[in-house]
DNA sequence: CTGAAAGCGCTAACAC
DNA sequence: GTGTTAGCGCTTTCAG
């Protein structure tokens, strides 16, 4: 009976020892290629899986994860961080440990060095940064010294990274200009839109498929040209309130990435934040609140604990050539109103 | 070093073997009363947790799980039935096997009968059903004689269930308010509801989360009263058609339950599908449909998938003492409109 | 009532 | 290059 192949049928089957197959399963040293062929023809002919339990279990060492997030103060990437500390015991379970390091994002240069830095101090990095060659360079450099690189909440799809954990952007866009659109209703206006910055491939993409849908769904509601705040709520503030300022008309607000609170200051002391649909980006305390006050009309979110989960488990099974389940990986956009707030 | 704690230790700071530990561990008899209590005593100081890949390694025996759906057509039954076939092979890796049984849930003689035949038959039963005191009861039984029982979808709160998975369900229906509300905008007209039955607590929770956003945020709106339609296309369509011909003025439809087929066809015949915001659940292919052509404005869904995952996860942990992780196991509420199809 | 001992399927050190 | 072997932490007989 037993309907489970084990790694001693296939070592049986293919006429060798444990212990080789083992290095052949594991692409080690110290096994003729013809005898790997053979190993990997019968691996495949008896359609053998490994046991994740047995492997956890005889495992010594460790795998270590790093988590390379944005420096500053941004509260998503803050919840990101808390979330990478919450799994721990789950990874401890694992073998498996995570550290998180944070570093200047918006630099190229300075990314691409830190990536370069994790070379053999880690056995996979989990990064979320902006898509540049010089990045590219880094991650697919990783990737050749064996590293497992998953990439987070903005992709760098160039690259040879295994995976990209994070939400559809343009999709996201979509959803927030249909929603946006239909919020306005019969009213007719300009409609602003707020962006950490045109270099971050994740706002680019939201920016894409928002102005998609208001073309060719709210076309008479006019949008105006981004503006760049760079996720700083001291820099989106001032010029929010500009913009307020210059379009008394304003019926609709879009805000792609952070720096929520210096928007929704302006909005409020402008004293029109009713009259402005005000759509953004993820449930952070104080979108929340917005939302609640009746500041915010939609929240669009990624879930934070979901990314951080699926990012480790992803990075595991590919360090371990466990099997995935892509529908219990592909990461959600979460729609947020006043009355469904969780 | 080891900062983990095995049966090893425990074992030996209690001063027993291996063998008694585990007894007691899982409540298994042939254990002297003031043993237990020592056993035990050591586990709480030790903080001792059972390392899941090791037991399941070395466990013979397979839990059996069953799923109990409601019989009939209805597609997102059809959809959790498929999703637990799905989960088989990762299942079989946790030495476990799952089954699923077709019941008339909207018996409440029949559906505790079906239950009552459970017993001996399986290790944990994940039950869709109505919330009646001959099922709660049912479950009671069930759950005495050490079955672990999860409902789904539709919860039996007052029962000895061991987890709910499924959806909040009045938060679901106060965002299906919010958005026929948004959707209908200025303009105003009575809006219908189609449900199931009151009798299913899932739909009762809709109806009342719905019927609180409406009268509190939509009070220009006129909510009709609930047309019953159990959830077949055959009778909600007539029912619908109905309605459709006694208020020329329509202007908002919310199906809490299923049978939208029937609803969509009296929609599209009447001609008026343009006019009228239809908010329904669950996004089946037909859902899908209605939402591409514009019929339906938006859809509320649970995932089939993560909640087959989730139930299987619970009721293996709530088995095995396996620990959890709420964050994980919480159904979220999406949205669906056309901009955002997955 | 309790304990000793044989694995579960795999990894990793060490021997040949 | 390849094989042998000793566990990983638990469950489960089978003896006492």
């Amino acid at each position: 009976m037993s309907g489970r192949i084990s790694l001693h049928d296939v070592a049986r089957a293919a006429g060798v020892s444990l212990a080789t197959v083992d290095r052949v399963l594991h692409g080690r040293p110290g096994v003729r290629a013809r005898t790997v062929e053979q190993v990997q023809a019968v691996v495949a002919r008896l359609g053998y899986r490994p046991d994740p339990a047995a492997a956890r279990l005889a495992r010594k060492s460790r795998s270590r994860l790093v988590f390379v997030l944005p420096a500053g103060t941004n509260t998503f990437v803050d919840m990101l961080d808390k979330q990478v500390h919450a799994v721990a015991p789950w990874l401890a379970e694992q073998r498996a440990a995570a550290a998180v390091q944070r570093a200047d994002v918006f630099s190229p240069v300075a990314l691409a060095r830190h990536l370069a830095g994790l070379r053999e101090r880690c056995d996979a990095a989990v990064v979320m940064g902006l898509d540049h060659p010089l990045v590219r360079a880094a991650i697919d450099d990783l990737v050749a010294h064996g590293i497992v690189v998953v990439t987070l909440v903005s992709d760098v799809p160039s690259s040879r990274r295994s995976r990209f954990v994070g939400i559809d952007n343009v999709t996201a866009g979509r959803t927030a200009a249909s929603l946006l659109g239909r919020f306005v209703g019969a009213r007719t206006g300009p409609v602003g839109i707020v962006m950490g910055s045109r270099a971050l491939r994740d706002h680019a993409e939201r920016l894409f498929g928002f102005e998609q849908v208001m073309a060719t769904e709210h076309a008479h509601l006019r949008v105006l040209a981004p503006i760049e705040g760079h996720d700083l709520s001291q820099r989106t503030e001032p010029l929010v309130a500009k913009l307020l300022q210059r379009e008394p008309g304003l019926v609709g607000l879009y805000s792609i990435g952070a720096g929520n609170r210096g928007i929704q200051a302006a909005l409020e002391k402008s004293g029109r934040a009713e009259h402005i649909v005000w759509v953004c980006h993820e449930l952070t305390p104080h979108a929340r609140q917005a939302l609640l006050t009746g500041v915010a009309d939609a929240v669009i979110n990624q879930d934070a604990g979901h990314e951080v989960r699926s990012a480790c488990r992803l990075a595991l099974a590919a360090l371990s050539g466990e099997r995935v389940l892509p529908d219990q990986e592909r990461i959600r956009i979460d729609i947020f109103l006043r009355d469904n707030l969780p």
